[in-house]
DNA sequence: CGACTGATTGATACGTCTCAAGGATAGTGG
DNA sequence: CCACTATCCTTGAGACGTATCAATCAGTCG
């Protein structure tokens, strides 16, 4: 049960060159001033499968760059409900930013995960000398707020088929994926159903159906074929 | 059907030193130097009742703050179905930040509404030169999404009844009401409906529902008598 | 190989939606 | 000021979608 693959200590830095270059992957708008700037306080840290990065309630004194692998950002009720707020993959930014003390959610290493963790006293010192960062930050963060904000509408709106159509469009489009490739899903059935509001039944029977529709293949249970992501698209044509 | 009171002009202006002042209404993180300077490239608008702000895909060249009234930000599916992301209440920023090209939601008065609208380039111009405002702002903007996180619980891993009650605490919270004052509505059933992903009718049958056992009385439509915020509390314990 | 974890499938229950009607409220014009 | 009307809210009966409970299946690791 304990996971030995640890983090590595704070004193294992590489090539700050590497870091920026890592920092800056898909995020186009950062200029490459501003990643040499983040590549200097930034350290790479590494988290095992199912480890947890933060706690809900955690003080909140880093912020992380996803390198590989995918982590999860779960809510959790008293009872037991979860709901994953987000899933980041690489590239994605997430933790604590200026003005906020206390991390809002538990996040976890879906797979192996490597992350630029960067101390946010120094993020934000860094921030108030480098004109970019703050700007980089704002539209990090405004993007972020859209892309939830559309994860309302799945959450509020659509049905078993339409939210699960939708989340595999999303994995595909961040994963660049296109029809008749396939699609890595390094989470498991219970963390898609926490995702999109659902039980982890109801998740299956929509892939089955989507499986004797034949618009996905199941080749692993990790891996999924998708024989029509214009398909998908219609299922949730209602979008706007 | 047409609505008269329309936006007043952008030359109507008033004292830059006034919307200053009203503009840090509620931002206690925002010095008053950002709030000087935001005061001077700030234009008070308004809106009248049900009047559109701006549309979801509208170029999105101002930021707003919301000044009185409430403002609703919603999603819209093709097939007519909405999802209502946010209410913004006094004190309230939204609107177009850093990195954004487009409204990613359409925003509607809920009821007359003053806004401060602030010219996306002006802001932007503004947060290199002012260094608190771009900290202010990644605060703001990190406070709405751990909101928006939160408000995915409500609509993936509630019931109908936690969900109402979800709504009114937090309604309570942010108009700094307690137990045995009264809570103004401003928004009809169906915006509380499209807010937390239900229908009407459950919605008026929840509130029926709180009336009877003594937890809420309602005075008029737009106004309920908070009798327990603990009640309310107790409902949506399995929070975390 | 056997045991464990995660995925799948089935039968039934339950919560919310849908459709339909009636009641309250607010705004309008005589 | 009162009827008139439109809009919104409320309540009810039944349908539907997803959850729940239970069992089986498949893949993985010791």
């Amino acid at each position: 049960m304990a996971i030995v693959l640890n983090r590595t200590s704070v004193a294992d830095r590489s090539l700050s060159a590497v870091q920026a270059g890592l920092f800056s992957a898909r995020s186009e708008s950062s200029s490459s001033h501003t990643s040499d700037a983040l590549g200097r306080i930034g350290v790479r840290v590494r988290f095992a499968k199912q480890e947890t990065i933060f706690n809900d309630g955690d003080r909140a004194d880093h912020a992380y760059k996803v390198i590989s692998g995918t982590v999860r950002l779960c809510k959790h009720t008293q009872d037991g409900r979860r709901q994953i707020a987000d899933f980041l993959l690489a590239g994605d930014v997430f933790g604590g930013f200026s003005g906020v003390d206390e991390h809002s959610c538990t996040a976890e290493a879906v797979s192996d995960v490597v992350l630029m963790s960067y101390p946010k006293l120094q993020l934000d010192r860094l921030g108030n000398s480098t004109p970019g960062l703050s700007g980089y930050l704002i539209s990090v963060l405004s993007k972020k707020l859209l892309k939830t904000r559309e994860h309302l509408v799945v959450l509020g709106r659509q049905t078993a088929k339409e939210r699960v159509a939708s989340f595999l469009l999303n994995l595909a489009e961040r994963a660049e994926v296109e029809s008749g490739d396939s699609l890595d899903l390094p989470m498991g059935r219970q963390d898609i159903a926490d995702h999109l509001g659902l039980t982890i039944e109801t998740v299956c029977r929509v892939i089955t159906d989507l499986k004797r529709s034949g618009i996905v293949a199941i080749p692993h249970q990790n891996q999924l074929l998708l024989n029509s992501i214009a398909a998908l698209r219609a299922i949730v044509s209602s979008e706007a």
